[in-house]
DNA sequence: AATGCGGGGTC
DNA sequence: GACCCAGCATT
């Protein structure tokens, strides 16, 4: 194949067809950072008004790293994988002790919650670095133009895939428009069903394409662990005038959040003196949580351990909580 | 190299 | 129900 006229047709494609997303105006390294972290995982369209919402509360790094981490995961609230959200918080202290934000992709590497693709992104989009980003969009992209049907779990797939994109963006006028082109081409053209490919400016050189192959077998992905089923009980007072809250572990699933206090098990323990008021069925991509929240009107005695509890006042905002809890005690509150 | 980590969208 | 998403840290 001939890498030049490929990544000319990525960048000039993606020169006349990119979306208009706020960090694209003005391409700082504060706001790209901030985007490529906030879009781990999270499409563009999950996750614009929490960015949004980020951006208005801390318009610079500084304010991020003056910022305490309450604040900070409150804003990161129903977004999920919340060690993101301290991370970015760690690596806004690191930056402005430094004075400075990091220039090399191997320097942004160094903070935490950067790892190769968002140091690619953000070095090649802010320094015209030559770094690939290969993210889900990318391996899907150059699986079909490449033919490749190795498992994209695999981290020797990965490793291929980077070596062939590190290719390519030698040729880039722009490296971050490449970068951005391929990510771009995934989320709009080459998605992952019914791919537009009369669309593609890369058709001719599609492996797939020339050889009338069927894209919907391309990427072959192997397939996840069945999800673990948990079944949790927690407890909520509806007399009190607060919130009981019971900050979790450090480890496992909503790691350090508070949450209402619960009890894990098919028995709850909550069953003779409060009255079931919700149950549901929460998934995630590893568990299925099915969630009973009881209402035991009256926190009579408090339990023992004193030093994990918070009690968050109802005419105040409540600390970050996980999806299903924020639903119900946002829905109390509202009554 | 494998595993755990959220939540929402799509078909 | 299955799959996907601008991945990373930990083991």
């Amino acid at each position: 194949m001939n890498d030049s006229i490929f990544t000319q047709n990525i960048e000039n494609w993606y020169v006349n067809n990119k979306r208009d997303l706020p960090w694209r105006h003005n391409p700082k390294p504060y706001l790209v950072w901030l985007a490529e972290i906030v879009f781990q995982q999270t499409q563009i369209k999950q996750g614009m008004g929490h960015y949004k919402r980020l951006v208005e509360a801390f318009p610079t790094v500084e304010k991020l790293a003056d910022a305490s981490e309450d604040d900070v995961l409150k804003l990161w609230e129903g977004l999920g994988y919340y060690a993101r959200a301290r991370n970015l918080h760690k690596a806004a202290k690191l930056i402005q002790s430094n004075d400075a934000f990091p220039k090399t992709g191997k320097e942004w590497e160094s903070l935490p919650g950067i790892g190769p693709y968002t140091a690619a992104a953000i070095a090649s989009v802010c320094a015209n670095e030559p770094i690939a980003c290969v993210d889900g969009n990318v391996m899907r992209v150059l699986s079909r133009t490449h033919a490749i049907s190795d498992d994209i779990r695999a981290g020797t797939t990965q490793a291929l895939m980077r070596k062939i994109a590190n290719e390519k963006i030698q040729f880039a006028e722009h490296p971050g428009n490449f970068n951005q082109g391929m990510m771009e081409l995934g989320a709009i053209i080459c998605t992952p069903k019914k791919p537009n490919c009369n669309a593609c400016p890369v058709q001719h050189q599609c492996a797939l394409y020339n050889n009338q192959l069927d894209p919907s077998l391309y990427p072959f992905k192997s397939k996840a662990k069945p999800r673990i089923k948990r079944h949790l009980h927690f407890a909520f007072a509806s007399n009190e005038p607060f919130v009981l809250l019971r900050r979790n572990p450090e480890k496992g699933i909503w790691a350090g959040l508070y949450l209402l206090p619960f009890n894990e098990g098919k028995e709850s323990a909550f069953k003779k003196t409060g009255s079931l008021v919700k149950k549901g069925k929460h998934l995630l991509s590893h568990q299925e949580i099915h969630y009973y929240i009881w209402d035991i009107k009256t926190w009579k005695l408090l339990p023992d351990d004193h030093t994990d509890y918070k009690h968050a006042p109802l005419d105040k905002p409540l600390p970050a909580l996980p999806v299903p809890l924020k639903k119900f005690v946002d829905a109390f509150v509202n009554l």
